[in-house]
DNA sequence: AATTGCGTCAACCGCCTAGGA
DNA sequence: TTCCTAGGCGGTTGACGCAAT
């Protein structure tokens, strides 16, 4: 297998360069992980001089024959000191522009290329987790830098997510208004799908039962957006009767509970009654996150360092779930992940049930909570959406 | 053909932290 | 214990390519 830089790519592929430069170096003396660097190699001891204050210094993009002087040095001598290393290696440059371009680009086991879809998943399920602790998603992903981790959460991920009505920062859904409203034709077109028996797998070829979990959360979504609208506007925008057709269609055994809730009758039996598999609905709390502890958000990364190489965590010691409250929307392991069901389900022209990889806990109890019709409540979707909807609607 | 807008990503900036003196 | 530095990290910038107009 060549050397990454072996390969045109390098160089050709890459916006700053025109030419193309294959450095003849033997990537077997480049290991990922240099030993300690010595300090105060040939840098003076007392007085601070920030390296990249200096003047003079190069800034910018790299030229292949810097890249060839800075390759070929470390080639002799390894990295050492970063701060004495463009002087020794006759380089115009900082330190720091040296250690960046030799650990983002030119150490030998860069991987470059598209990320694959396991290691997109990877990154979601981590960043769930770690948040944007660019460095430590990256030691799962070998071959890949924090920085092009980030770049790549930024500019797809990032957006993918927000497309799902899935908020980035939190991986639970979004919550601001005129977002949801602008969600509610995805939601309606995969609660749709979803719930059209011409697209739903039996249970022979789906033992998982995703399409049902996809399709009852997507339901979730919807009514979650919807009543997060109407419970907080003055005067709340007319909702769309596919919405209250779809969700009319299946009476919930919880209806009741909800309703109580919504109207807030009965506001803590219902986290005290439902399963603690049950999603989270968020109705008019949208900004208490009381599920998913991480540490950007409470400042504690002792819970989170239990990740493995596949991006999974340790539920036990990575969540703090308290007694009355929901699980987060977004499940924590990758094979029960929201974000890749409803990712799934959400393309429908790119459905594929041949790899159904996943089980079903979590979606499980929450379609058995969802399918069991034997409780008797009288209320359906479109009961709670039209008191909801009538002037005498006790949470405005 | 020229212009504009957008997406991508390498590189920089500034802050933080571990650890040596 | 305090000071200082190098290295590391995350956020941001800006150059570039490309598609749309």
């Amino acid at each position: 297998m060549l050397p990454f830089y072996a390969s045109p790519f390098v160089y050709s592929n890459h916006p700053h360069y025109k030419t193309t430069i294959v450095p003849p170096v033997d990537t077997q003396l480049f290991l990922p992980h240099h030993p300690p660097t010595t300090r105060h190699e040939g840098v003076p001891e007392m007085g601070r001089s920030p390296c990249c204050d200096e003047t003079g210094l190069k800034k910018g993009p790299w030229t292949p024959e810097e890249d060839q002087k800075l390759t070929d040095y470390i080639h002799r001598n390894g990295h050492g000191s970063w701060r004495a290393l463009p002087k020794l290696a006759g380089l115009n440059r900082c330190g720091k522009s040296c250690r960046l371009r030799w650990t983002n680009y030119l150490r030998p086991d860069i991987k470059r290329g598209k990320f694959t879809e396991e290691e997109e998943q990877i990154i979601i399920n981590l960043h769930q987790v770690l948040g944007n602790k660019w460095s430590a998603i990256a030691t799962h992903l070998p071959g890949r830098t924090d920085n092009e981790i980030k770049n790549f959460w930024n500019t797809h991920l990032r957006k993918k997510l927000l497309q799902m009505g899935i908020d980035p920062v939190t991986h639970r859904p979004r919550t601001d208004h005129l977002n949801l409203l602008a969600n509610l034709p995805q939601l309606l077109a995969a609660t749709n799908f979803m719930s059209n028996p011409m697209n739903s797998t039996p249970w022979d070829n789906n033992p998982l039962g995703l399409q049902t979990d996809a399709a009852q959360l997507a339901k979730f979504q919807l009514l979650n957006n919807i009543l997060q609208v109407l419970s907080t506007s003055p005067s709340p925008p007319p909702v769309p009767m596919e919405a209250l057709n779809l969700m009319g269609s299946q009476p919930l055994p919880t209806n009741q509970q909800l309703y109580e809730y919504l109207r807030g009758v009965n506001p803590v039996n219902l986290s005290q009654n439902i399963p603690s598999t049950f999603p989270n609905l968020d109705f008019h709390q949208p900004n208490i996150d009381h599920h998913i502890v991480r540490p950007d958000i409470v400042g504690n990364s002792k819970a989170f360092e239990n990740v493995d190489s596949n991006g999974n965590f340790n539920q036990l010691s990575a969540f703090q779930t308290e007694n009355n409250s929901l699980p987060a929307l977004v499940s924590d392991l990758p094979e029960f992940s929201t974000v890749k069901k409803m990712e799934n389900r959400y393309n429908q022209n790119n459905i594929d049930m041949s790899n159904p990889s996943s089980t079903s806990t979590t979606f499980e109890a929450w379609g058995d909570l969802m399918d069991d019709e034997a409780v008797g409540d009288s209320y359906n979707w479109r009961d709670i959406i039209d008191q909801a909807t009538s002037p005498s609607w006790p949470i405005s």
